[in-house]
DNA sequence: TTGTACGCGTTATCAA
DNA sequence: TTGATAACGCGTACAA
């Protein structure tokens, strides 16, 4: 690892000089001394030490991205589709700025600031954060937030939010449902809080406006965890005819869902109906191709990453922003009108089968 | 952030000191003093700078996770499951182990260099890498490199390479293919370097061992990316009925190829059998779950960190570990033998359906 | 146009 | 037991 103060003994020169030409302050150099220091850095291949320019400059050039991992989900976070396609977004478009991605899982909100205060990270994505959290952290951490899926109002007075409109997505889910002749719509989550109440009151919302009643009893909790999620799978199928559909959460769960069905003789969509949310490839690989509420989950990370740039360069950002939903029907649900007219599945789904396709 | 020079001002005291207590060098100070200016470090809640730590120690805590992605592969490397799960497993090592993780995701060697060169990054985890490029890593980068999956004979002299037992895994899954009769068995893959070219050779030696021969056209090469791939299936599907069994060089290919045959009418395993390789969620969620050659992904990560780790800590390690493959007899083999006696699968498979269960 | 000198926060050496 | 001081590599204000 070669220095500044080392090439400017080798030319000669002071080390003002190199820095000016490493930085194209060309006005200040004579173009003489400029091409032969040049010449020189191409040749030992020079690379600046981050430490010593970041602790002079008192920035990092590093972007954090905590995720706060919740202990009763899954024991390795980055196997759900969601989170791995996220990371990728947020990567690429860090990278492309110029910056430079630490990544840090962890489920406690005390450890992840630590790290970013060590770090003195130049601002920080946080994703999986509950309610308060994302305040808590803000109140700490001086520099621009920006957090993906957290529900607090009052949050957004302290940093920015990614989000998406999921009351909207579930709501229209569910009214494309009971246009199907469903009216005992089960809806499957593994809590209520954030992103997932949102989605169990769209759900609410649409079969009230239908005028059917929700209970108590419509909502089926799942337990992920490995050591859990063989029992909890068992007691979902045993309840599920009870219903003729059953809204899940996300698409990991509605295909974790279907696989138990269909061990168990319980045919989709013939049996009962199953929608997801989130639209990935585990959807679209499924085969029947799994009817669902479409988000953009690349963009998602892009748009975090993209916001948090432009905060960095003083640029203002709306505190809100929030991504659209769809509804990709493809082959999970069943019409069970008594009245078989025009389906509404040929008004939702423009186009057929935009399957997987590796993007 | 309060700095050590801060803490002395306010404490009447020298940084040596203060540096000192926080190091736990108590040998060195009073209990007296130690008291002091540890109630005061939890008051104020110190965080080392690190950038000045590593400037001063010239080391970083850092380790580096560089991917290389192929330019022929799919646009968003980390949407593969093998190399989320790999993540996981790498980070939550380096995480434990109190270093932290820097990704870097490029197809350019030359920028993966000078990232690490950058950062000083204390160790380096590599992945995606062919044939040589490990090898001009290793050679402008001193520290300790782990490779994984990389075949190059060659570049174990230059770092340790954390594999599997590629050829063993498909020569297995070859012989069981052989033992229900299939003998028309075609190979699919995207590419026919590193560890593709293990697997087809593991493969090819099955079938030479029980007398059949291997023709140029068993390979079926599939294109992934976004553009190619509908064609690609396309070809690929229309080439079928040539074989009675195709075995995938990943779960991955075999899932997307199962899904594109069933919409083409043709069933699994009845018209064909698939098999993949790599044992993740999206076979074992699939119906008919994949019979596969599993792998232990996440422990690759695992043993790639914990490698890296001992190095740094000046301990010796095997320039080479290959982690074991099993065959995981499920449900997409069909047995063609004409006299259907006892079935090899009840051999193969001592225990059924460890399907997927958010692990 | 070029050079000198200092500060960034930490650790380490050596003297008091 | 404690303190003064140099060093790490870089950027920059200011002097020449």
């Amino acid at each position: 690892m070669i220095t500044i103060k080392e090439i400017a003994r080798q030319l000669n020169m002071s080390t003002t000089t190199v820095s000016n030409v490493i930085h194209g302050k060309a006005g200040e150099v004579s173009d003489d001394t400029k091409k032969k220091v040049q010449d020189f850095l191409d040749k030992v291949d020079y690379v600046p030490n981050i430490n010593a320019r970041n602790l002079a400059q008192n920035e990092s050039k590093i972007i954090g991205l905590a995720l706060k991992a919740r202990a009763d989900k899954y024991e390795n976070l980055i196997m759900d589709p969601f989170v791995s396609v996220l990371i990728g977004g947020v990567e690429e478009t860090i990278r492309n700025a110029g910056y430079f991605m630490m990544l840090y899982i962890s489920s406690d909100t005390g450890e992840i600031m630590r790290h970013v205060s060590t770090w003195n990270v130049d601002g920080l994505i946080l994703f999986g954060m509950l309610n308060d959290d994302g305040i808590r952290v803000s109140e700490k951490y001086k520099k621009p937030i920006v957090c993906i899926d957290t529900y607090s109002l009052e949050g957004l007075k302290h940093f920015t939010n990614i989000g998406l409109d999921d009351e909207q997505g579930t709501y229209d889910m569910a009214s494309y449902l009971i246009s199907q002749g469903h009216k005992k719509i089960a809806f499957l989550s593994d809590n209520m809080n954030g992103v997932d109440l949102a989605r169990l009151n769209g759900y609410k919302k649409a079969l009230k406006d239908a005028g059917i009643k929700y209970k108590e009893t419509n909502f089926l909790k799942i337990r992920p965890r490995a050591e859990d999620i063989d029992e909890s799978l068992e007691e979902i199928c045993k309840r599920a005819p009870e219903f003729t559909a059953i809204m899940c959460v996300s698409d990991l769960y509605a295909v974790t869902l279907m696989s138990a069905l269909e061990d168990r003789g319980i045919k989709v969509p013939d049996d009962i109906s199953i929608v997801g949310f989130d639209d990935n490839m585990l959807g679209q690989l499924h085969r029947p191709a799994l009817t669902t509420v479409h988000q953009d989950v690349k963009a998602k990370g892009v748009t975090a990453a993209d916001t948090l740039l432009k905060q960095l360069k003083g640029q203002k950002t709306p505190n809100q922003i929030k991504l659209p939903t769809r509804i990709i029907v493809r082959d999970t649900v069943k019409n069970i009108k008594t009245d078989n007219k025009e389906s509404y599945k040929d008004i939702f789904s423009k186009k057929r089968n935009d399957s997987y396709s590796c993007k």
